[in-house]
DNA sequence: TCACAGTGACTTTTT
DNA sequence: GTCACTGTGA
């Protein structure tokens, strides 16, 4: 480089340095694995500040996730302090941001709260009392879908994407039962900021001046509803950049839309590509094989990532008997890491299924190997911490009925099935809230129950006035805490407002900036009284203490000590109606509780779904079950068959040193042993990229890679049982004429599901064919009709 | 109101 | 194989 930089641009590439000066029209930047993509985009945000003058609460930054919304605004802070004051955020947390600014307009209270997916199917429960919980969770899921592609109630293409009876009715009355509660979902936190500025010319104009720039990372990521918002967001005049990978789309079945990406240049006119494809993360000999599997999906952009780091050692295939094999071998890696003095948390062993996770925690502490799990069963997906957060959502919303459901009656103090009913119906017939209706219909209630909600509304009415609630019963709200927040006609999202543009900021000068929502690092003022305070008080005074230490001793749990975490993350909060609306929007929008859990710095090897891998890398990771059923499932094709391809991608490019893949010859599911073939995916390597060995890491008999002598393999259900390799093959049980019975398109009943039809067929080396059939009912379900005898072929 | 057993489901899951 | 939900019986 011939010119002088200031030090924070000379280590860029000529690439990552042309799109962190690029300027004047839209840019995509293609960031390939590996390729130094947070760095680009922070440096670009601390750039803006220091060499064009923009100021920082003019730039917003959205990400996915809150771990990188994190490390996107502690690196550009650590370029420029300013940047700070940019508002860097998840897309969530920036509609609840915004939305709260503007409650008023969007018709709701400031104070409101977020269901997770598991209270929107407890609250459509309670419209369709007749569903059963496990449809509730399915239609709720689908509403989120609807959310997702920017589908409304009323929208008239609903049908088409979402064709199932009585769909749109649900919709509406589960979204009418949420505005009632006082409520959103995550799905809201884009839908309605989008809904406000499409309606409401004045805001939309005052978000375009003040956001003059909108970076957006992990683009490939983003759905539809997304997308709406983002346009909504940009004017004329922004400038728009995003980041993104579409080889690294793997959230296509939650709706996010690789298209948004492939089609950006297209829709925004004029834009700017800028491909980085210098890898600084693995070895040459990782990224091709990663390169290969992916390079057989249609519809990319095209990207081939160059490693910095030349040459490797292959990646090696181990091919095992079963989970009991895989875990043997998994910990004959470990061990000899650790014996070239390699450190556990060097390791990564990644899976397609959470399920898989168990033979390893089943035998890894008999090998002596720590582990950690990333990701499994959530802190805050906890009962106890459920039902604590419940406590919390009624008292600061006393319309929350999914809270109030929860928590009237925990601990046990006498208010059954009916006893509810009599409140929510008082509450449904007067448009009361559910405490004053409670208080209300108190003399109708029998027996225990009347003396139980005398107290438990006792004790919320308590806890309000601990908060300066008002305690009018028909208020929402205390009037005092909103004032400031919900005017429409604020101008706090005026560009010119630097200094109190979020309330939640310290002034520049002062010590130690906080924020919400994003950081978690709001202390309370030192010498006034802590949410965390009011928290113990609220465990112990609900019985909820006691109750759970006494669920701790039966059942050896640790709940009184993840109530105590819980109260400990509280204690950062002030205590107030806004330090605890704050708390909660923390909690919905940042389910893992961070760096908290002394595991996360524990010397321990990690386990993980390849989901969760995006965004982390390991010296060495070890990619299990390859094998076709299981990744990919039988029943994926298209589509659904390429983001598989991208999750391998994804996977094998988290690997800096040395890549590991296993497939098992025999693999459990759902309790019952399957024989399996290795992957496709397998197939479509190149065979000189990687080794083959069989048991025990010692190189097998065979050629260098058995895949060699089988082209085509796996690509075809019609493919003949793999060759040439005794340990994978086995081949006996397929004989062709097998298949003519079972062939694709033909039509079969079944004993249970009813009449469906064959939609794929695949040979098996020795369990005869494996059927996968479509049901009338839409189920899909995969059968060896050489082991069930609930399966029929029908005669046309 | 609670405890227990039977039933059925069952990829992935940033927010 | 495991878990969570459902319904029954005391």
């Amino acid at each position: 480089m011939n010119e002088d930089l200031p030090s924070y641009l000379a280590g860029l590439n000529p690439e990552q340095l042309q799109a962190v000066r690029h300027e004047g029209s839209p840019l995509l930047i293609l960031a390939g694995a590996g390729s130094g993509k947070t760095r680009v985009i922070t440096t670009k945000i601390a750039w803006l500040v220091r060499e064009r003058g923009m100021s920082p609460e003019s730039i917003l930054a959205v990400t996915f996730t809150n771990k990188a919304a994190r490390e996107m605004r502690e690196r550009a802070e650590s370029i420029e302090p300013a940047c700070s004051r940019a508002v860097i955020r998840t897309f969530h947390s920036f509609g609840a941001w915004f939305l709260r600014r503007n409650a008023l307009a969007a018709g709701l209270d400031s104070n409101f709260t977020i269901y997770d997916d598991d209270d929107s199917a407890v609250l459509l429960q309670a419209v369709l009392p007749s569903r059963t919980r496990q449809e509730c969770n399915r239609l709720a899921s689908r509403i989120a879908r609807a959310k997702d592609f920017g589908l409304e109630p009323d929208s008239p293409d609903l049908e088409r994407a979402f064709p199932e009876p009585e769909f749109r009715r649900t919709y509406a009355a589960y979204q009418d039962r949420l505005k009632k509660t006082g409520n959103v979902d995550f799905g809201d936190l884009i839908r309605l900021p989008a809904r406000l500025l499409a309606s409401e010319p004045a805001i939309a104009k005052r978000t375009q001046q003040r956001f003059r720039v909108i970076l957006v990372d992990e683009y490939q990521d983003s759905n539809v509803a997304q997308f709406r918002l983002l346009r909504l967001l940009a004017g004329p005049e922004t400038y728009i950049c995003v980041v993104g990978d579409d080889d690294q789309s793997i959230y296509r079945f939650r709706g996010a839309e690789v298209r948004n990406i492939l089609n950006f240049a297209q829709v925004f006119p004029g834009t700017i590509t800028i491909k980085l494809e210098r890898n600084y993360r693995s070895y040459q000999s990782i990224l091709d094989l990663a390169g290969d599997v992916v390079s057989h999906n249609s519809g990319r952009l095209g990207k081939t990532l160059r490693a910095m780091r030349p040459g490797g050692e292959k990646p090696l295939l181990a091919l095992l008997d079963d989970q009991e094999q895989e875990v043997q071998y998994c910990t004959s890696i470990v061990k000899s890491h650790l014996a070239k003095g390699g450190n556990l948390s060097d390791i990564a062993i990644l899976y397609r299924t959470n399920a898989q996770s168990l033979a390893f925690e089943k035998d890894f502490p008999r090998m002596g190997i720590r582990y950690r799990i990333v990701g499994a069963l959530r802190f805050y997906d906890r009962e106890e911490v459920k039902d604590v957060l419940s406590y919390l959502s009624l008292i600061l919303n006393p319309r929350d009925e999914i809270a109030f459901k929860r928590v009237a009656n925990k601990p046990a103090r006498g208010i059954g099935d009916t006893g509810l009913e009599t409140v929510l119906d008082a509450a449904a017939r007067s448009g009361e809230d559910l405490l004053t209706a409670a208080g209300g219909c108190i003399d109708e209630l029998r027996g225990r129950g009347k003396a139980g909600m005398k107290n438990f509304l006792a004790m919320i009415h308590g806890f309000r006035k601990a908060l300066g609630l008002s305690d009018r019963m028909d208020a929402q709200g205390d009037p005092d805490a909103r004032e400031n927040r919900d005017d429409t006609n604020r101008d706090d999202t005026n560009r010119g407002d630097t200094n109190r543009d979020d309330e939640n900021r310290a002034a520049p000068g002062e010590p130690e900036p906080y924020s919400i929502s994003d950081g978690g690092t709001r202390r309370a003022d030192p010498g006034t009284t802590s949410l965390g305070e009011l928290l113990q008080a609220l465990i112990r005074e609900t019985g909820l203490a006691e109750y759970h230490k006494g669920q701790d001793e039966i059942a050896g749990t640790q709940k009184l000590s993840n109530l105590e975490e819980l109260v400990n993350a509280a204690s950062l909060y002030p205590l107030g109606a806004e330090g605890l609306a704050e708390f909660l929007e923390t909690i919905e929008l940042d389910r893992s509780l961070q760096a908290a859990d002394p595991s996360e710095s524990a010397e321990a090897v990690t386990l993980i779904t390849m989901h969760n891998t995006k965004g982390l890398e390991f010296p060495v990771v070890i990619v299990t079950g390859m094998e076709q059923g299981l990744f990919p499932r039988d029943d994926e094709e298209g589509e659904d068959l390429e983001e598989q391809r991208r999750l391998f991608y994804v996977a094998v490019t988290r690997a800096k040193n040395r890549l590991f893949l296993t497939a098992c010859r025999w693999r459990r599911i759902h309790g019952r042993l399957f024989e399996t073939v290795p992957s496709r995916f397998l197939s479509e390597i190149k065979p000189e990229l990687f080794d083959a060995r069989g048991a025990g890491g010692k190189a097998t008999s065979f050629g260098p890679n058995p895949y060699a002598a089988r082209p085509g393999y796996g690509r075809a259900s019609y493919s003949p049982p793999p060759q040439g390799n005794a340990r994978i093959s086995q081949q006996s049980g397929t004989r062709p004429d097998m298949n003519s019975q079972w062939r694709a398109g033909a039509t079969v009943y079944h004993d249970e599901y009813g009449p469906g039809m064959i939609v794929k067929v695949s040979p098996t080396p020795s369990s005869g064919p494996l059927v996968v059939v479509r049901f009338e009912s839409g189920k899909l379900a995969q059968f060896f009709p050489k082991f069930t005898s609930k399966l029929e072929r029908v005669k046309e």
